[in-house]
DNA sequence: ATGAAAGCGCTAACAT
DNA sequence: ATGTTAGCGCTTTCAT
């Protein structure tokens, strides 16, 4: 019937309703009672006017935001998509709504305006995928008058924050491949997010403890193909006969340039991934990883957020310890 | 020196920098011309006092919104994740910031509620990403008061529209095998977003056009596990050379399957994969696909939003076809 | 160029 | 239980 040229205001609705303003507000809160009949009336009306309550004039008026920000540096490798859907799925379970912003560039300037025009809007929290170097200039941006939880792979703040123990997932997945008769392990590295990533500590000190020797890590960028023209490298040296890689997709680029350099994996040579890809237990051989639960991480996180928008006391620190899944890219020395 | 125990308003930087709110505003958006002079004092108080503007209240006030609605049925499979990037880029570079709503759930209450949640914000735009059934069910459910663009793989609506041409392509890819020897084509699909997705179309078109015989295609998951167990089933039929699969991650669970069935790629069957996916090429045998620029239909598609945001005229169609990349996975019938 | 005044659409505080 | 009155923090007239 009504064509209405503006979007309908919750004036319209208390109109046609014929109530005031605040019940409408009322039975869109549902804060107060309300008389179920005009209840009625006013749902009748929303619905006739499909009337949308604007959340800019709600936040204004009650300084309640809704949303969480996550800010990360990447969404589509694996790791931060699964981490990113931890979190969502939470947030969305306890009514949030998740903006996510990426800064991905080097620029100083321009991570600078990405935060200032995320933090700008009506904001219930942030959370910071610390698992690279722009994550963390992006922490150091957040003011600290803002809930904030951190993810990353070692516990490096005083902040609230969730994390996956890569340290002593990658000590672990070391002593593994050192139990198999490797002399030592070479190491391909990701991008780290400091100076040095858990990943690679841990290798290096289970690499220590074991008196073996410590080769200089090699290291990729995020694209599988780094992995594959280091493998080229690797396949060279006749001393290299264990390799960990810093996540599996780097670990199948180095499979496949060892391979096609004419070494077999495992049989010359032990390759081992982390993070547990979807794709590593099809690929061949099938890769020795370590699983890590990406979105338990992200749920735990937005549960820390949580508690601190609400002002519970709560923890303020969650981590777990990925575990080690052993397949067939890694076998003794000389292929036994 | 200070410490403000409540945020900054634009009041405060005001009165800091000894000038009214409205010329604040101006400083803040540029809109009017003001003294350098006091320009400077407003710049000075608004880094002193640390000041970042609400968002909400800009919104209410000028009723101009800067953020983005990405509404998406997955945010982690390669071609979901480049497309937003892609849109993103295009955002940031614009000024405006990108939230990401996922509708995964089946479940339309569950659809309706997110949706809901997403469109109460103060929003310039949204960008829905028809992949998938959940991706469909959000786009029946956007007020049409709201600019909007769609990115899909076929041109399907009459609303602004980003694809990139599967159908064509799908087609392209078929033909090629065909033109390798193949009698037919077998076709394992992913999860279609309408009653049939433009690959399976495509693919059925040139069987059609070939006279080829047209198989029952088999229907996988999103997992490249599902994949695999494909893989098994096509193993077993001594009358499949040559496989179609809706994307690489499947393709390549299916060459997996096959391979652990003791059929080898290529030399007894011939399966290409789509998309282009990183591990494509890394993959044993490299995969034969098919390039999708899912980051270009991203800023393709942002730059549709944004003529509808400004109320432009502007083309109201972006169409893109995918090129076909020919690796090792598919060859002539037996093998040659 | 700048300030005063008037809202934007909603919620909160206070009456009744 | 419901209406009245005040704002929330900005931008936008409209004067000057």
């Amino acid at each position: 019937m009504t064509t209405p040229s503006k979007a309908a205001t919750i004036a319209d609705v208390a109109a046609r309703a014929g109530v005031s303003v605040p019940t409408v507000s009322r039975v869109l809160t549902g804060a107060a009672r309300v008389t179920p009949e005009k209840r009625e009336r006013v749902e009748q009306a929303i619905v006739e006017l499909s009337f949308r309550p604007s959340a800019a004039a709600r936040v204004l008026a009650s300084r309640k935001a809704q949303v969480i920000a996550v800010i990360a540096g990447d969404t589509s490798r694996y790791g931060y998509a699964e981490t990113i859907r931890g979190i969502e799925e939470g947030a969305r379970a306890e009514g949030y709504t998740v903006m996510i912003t990426v800064v991905e560039s080097p620029d100083e300037d321009e991570i600078d305006r990405a935060i200032a025009a995320t933090l700008s809007q009506p904001l219930a929290g942030v959370a910071v995928l610390k698992f690279d170097p722009p994550g963390v200039a992006a922490l150091q941006r957040v003011p600290d008058d803002l809930p904030l939880v951190v993810l990353s792979g070692v516990r490096d703040t005083s902040l609230p924050q969730a994390v996956l123990d890569e340290t002593r997932a990658a000590e672990e997945l070391t002593d593994y491949l050192l139990g198999l008769g490797h002399a030592t392990v070479h190491h391909v590295r990701i991008p780290p997010s400091r100076k040095e990533d858990g990943r690679t500590t841990g290798w290096r000190r289970a690499l220590r403890r074991a008196g073996a020797p410590i080769p200089e890590p090699l290291d990729a960028t995020w694209e599988p193909k780094s992995g594959q023209a280091l493998g080229a490298v690797l396949a060279a040296d006749e001393g290299v006969t264990a390799v960990f890689c810093g996540n599996d997709e780097i670990a199948m680029g180095v499979i496949s340039g060892l391979t096609r350099a004419g070494r077999r994996v495992p049989e010359d040579v032990s390759v081992v991934g982390f993070d547990d890809h979807p794709l590593a237990e099809m690929w061949t051989p099938p890769l020795t990883t370590v699983d890590q639960d990406f979105a338990g991480m992200g749920r735990r996180g937005f549960e820390l957020l949580l508690a601190e928008i609400r002002g519970e006391p709560g923890k303020q620190f969650s981590s777990e310890r990925p575990r080690l899944i052993v397949r067939e890219s890694a076998g003794r020395v000389g292929g036994a």
